[in-house]
DNA sequence: CAACGGTTCTACGTCGTGTAGAAAACATGC
DNA sequence: GCATGTTTTCTACACGACGTAGAACCGTTG
């Protein structure tokens, strides 16, 4: 449901769900109530935010996709006695080429 | 649930329970059928494996908790669109000590 | 004010999870 | 061999998170 979100930013209910009408299977297509009953959800838990002045409200994600994603794995790694341990498991099942966009992020974090 | 069974491994089911009585409140120790019950949700998910022809079964984590973590890590990555945008982001907000970690594991891993 | 689009309220089915009793399967002492 | 205690499975319930959506409510506009 989430990922649907991260396409783009701030759209109305109605909008959302002919996005979604477009990726989904021709028969589940969901209701526009559905949608707005989601964003809602989405809204409480501080993922999406909302303008409520402007009649038809729109919503829009508060933290982009890879900002979400990231925070995901500070949760996951957070909740890991051995931090330390668990990063290094990590690091040692990472691709090459992930192993190199580290590298270089981590210089780069150096040079502030 | 999960992380009372990584504290270590190969237990009876009787085992686990008295080890949990030790660290839950006095009024909130689980039964044994309940110890049970979750072990066999957890064998059917493969997070743990069991020694079927002991008598007294005996269960074991099939990954160590920073094993399961990391795999969790690597899930939520992969679930991103753009890896390399949201490890940008996680490097970004990972402490001093970490990021140091993370170098010195990177390290480690260009000498084979 | 009636009709319509937008929003909220309420609700249902499903799934994962923590919980555990009842029943079945086993081991054993006698 | 069978009664008894232990271990494991089966069945079940409550609860919360979701996806889903109808019903009711509200504000605008013709």
């Amino acid at each position: 449901m989430e990922q649907l979100w991260m396409t783009d930013s701030a759209l109305t209910a109605n909008e959302v769900r002919d996005r979604l009408a477009l990726v989904s299977a021709p028969g589940r297509a969901p209701a526009t109530t559905t949608v707005l009953t989601v964003l809602s959800r989405l809204e409480r838990k501080g993922f999406v935010g909302r303008s409520r002045d402007t009649r038809p409200h729109r919503y829009s994600a508060l933290l982009s996709r890879a900002e979400h994603t990231a925070e995901l794995m500070h949760e996951v790694l957070s909740s890991s006695s051995d931090r330390d341990a668990a990063l290094a498991r990590f690091v040692g099942t990472v691709s090459d080429g992930e192993a190199n966009t580290l590298r270089r992020l981590l210089d780069d974090l150096v040079r502030h």
